[in-house]
Parts: C-alpha cells; structure tokens; sequence
DNA sequence: ATCCTTGCAAATGATTTGCAAGAGT
DNA sequence: ACTCTTGCAAATCATTTGCAAGGAT
C-alpha cells in the first residue's frame, strides 16, 4: 500500500487519513467516478461525509494532483495526473484505461491548416473490450 | 432560414414553433450549451421553460437528430449529427469548430493490441484560436 | 379525435457552502 | 498556536417529472 503522505504535501495538501484513503483508493483504481470512490472509501472511514469526498476530489483538482476524464454517456471518472495520455472506455464493463497514442502528428497539421495553438488533446475511444466480446 | 419540420417529422418529433426555433438555433450556432440555447430562444419565445429546453434536447437526441459533446472545463454542448468528425475547443472565446481528422490508423492499431472492439472516437483538441492569441 | 407538447410548479439529483468541533503541522 | 479539514445540515444549481391546457397531425 503506496504511502501518500508526501505527494499530498508537496501539494499544499495536509495529509488527513481520509484524504490518504481517497487518493490511494483512485490509485488503486486508476480511474474512479465519485459514488465508487464514495462507497469505498466508506468501507474504512464509516462516517465520511460526501461532501468530504466533493471538497477533497476540488482540492485535489485545484493543486494538479488529480484530474477528471469526461467520458461519453458514463460519469466522470477522476485520476492522479501522469504523462499526457488517451483513454479506452470499454462500453460494457465500464473499464477505462490508459494508452499512449502518439498524436503529435495530428495537433501539427491542426497547428498549421488552422493557426491554432494548441494546448491539450482529449481522446476517448469506446468499444467493447476483450473481455467482454 | 432553413427550415427544419420535415427533418424533425422524419425524426418522429412534432414540428412545433418551440422546436424549430431550437433546431434552427442550434443549427446557426453550430454547437450551443444549454443556458445559451435557453436564452437565444427565449428572444422569440418570452414565455418557454428551461424545462421544455430539456425535455426536446433529450427528445432530439433519443431519436439521433442531436448529440452532446463533453468538453474539458465547460459545459457540454449540442449539435446536429452528422458524419463522423472531431472538435477543436478555444480555451478562451469558448468557440468549438468541428474538423475532419482521419482517425483509422490509430484505432487499428488499439483493436489489434488490445483486442479491442472500437466503436467510437471522440477527440477534443483545445488551445488558443487564431483570433484569440 | 388522438396523441404529443408546453409551461408551470414541484420533485429529484448533484454539488457546494457555512459552521462548529477536531485534527494536522 | 495556528490553520486546514471534517461532518453535518442547509443551500444552491442542474435536470426531470406530473399535470392540466393547448397544439399538431
């Protein structure tokens, strides 16, 4: 069990047992909505508010240490900030995970036909999974 | 001003004045939230509710004649389907242009890793626009 | 004539806020 | 000691629903 408590207060974050239950938890999962992350996070800590659960998912936000992944049709799914990456959403089981997808090509052409400078890239692919065929 | 109510009857939905003043928003601005729909209908018809904004949105994308589209930081918007294409965000304007990115290459190559089923690919690109920087 | 849609108000759901008590540094 | 965080309840914001009246076909 991966041990927090300096990532958190390297951002500006005091390491509270709960928010180490929450940030550990969406690691282990690697990505999470906030009523799965709510329910287990529950398991340990009986009494933890939901509200908690919404103020620490913001602060965590705020000081770049998660980030929220918009999928199509799902809930948002919430992640610790890594390298820039895409997203495969299996339709299904609901599955998401990370791939790496080179697209520097595509964002130059954008650069160029449209004189655009771009920031960011969000992919999501849908589908359904090997498991789930 | 094109005229929408043979596309909204071929969709099965009534050609009433509310909706074809939303088609024919959403239309014109190519993709519109919904506070903004809300509020450039309400210019022609004072007296509709949000809640009929929401209940022919809903409507319109039950029977595929309008989709959302999930953008980082915003909220989402609508626009009418048509083929297959991605979306290039203005982190600043806010202003969301559709454009033609060939996508195959890269969903080949995650079906054949991943053994994966795709079935879409939605991909925002956000940045600063030309007439923004 | 029939079924669908509208507008209103109320209901539900999701997220945020205020505050007093408690915990982290 | 000081400041931040927690949990609760209430408040706010977003979206949906029920219903009676009116409109589309």
């Amino acid at each position: 069990m991966k041990d927090f408590t300096n990532t958190l207060r390297e951002h500006n974050l005091k390491a509270t047992p709960q928010r180490l239950e929450i940030i550990n938890t969406i690691f282990l999962y690697g990505h999470i909505n906030i009523d799965s992350l709510y329910e287990e996070v529950k398991k340990k800590y009986n009494a933890i508010s939901l509200a908690t659960i919404y103020k620490n998912i913001n602060a965590m936000m705020s000081n770049s240490l998660l980030e929220e992944v918009k999928l199509p049709n799902e809930k948002s799914v919430y992640e610790i900030i890594k390298d820039k990456h895409s997203h495969v959403l299996c339709k299904k089981c609901n599955k998401v995970i990370d791939i790496d997808i080179e697209l520097n090509t595509i964002t130059n052409n954008i650069s160029q036909e449209l004189d655009f400078k771009v920031e960011n890239s969000d992919l999501v692919i849908s589908g359904i999974c090997k498991n789930c065929q």
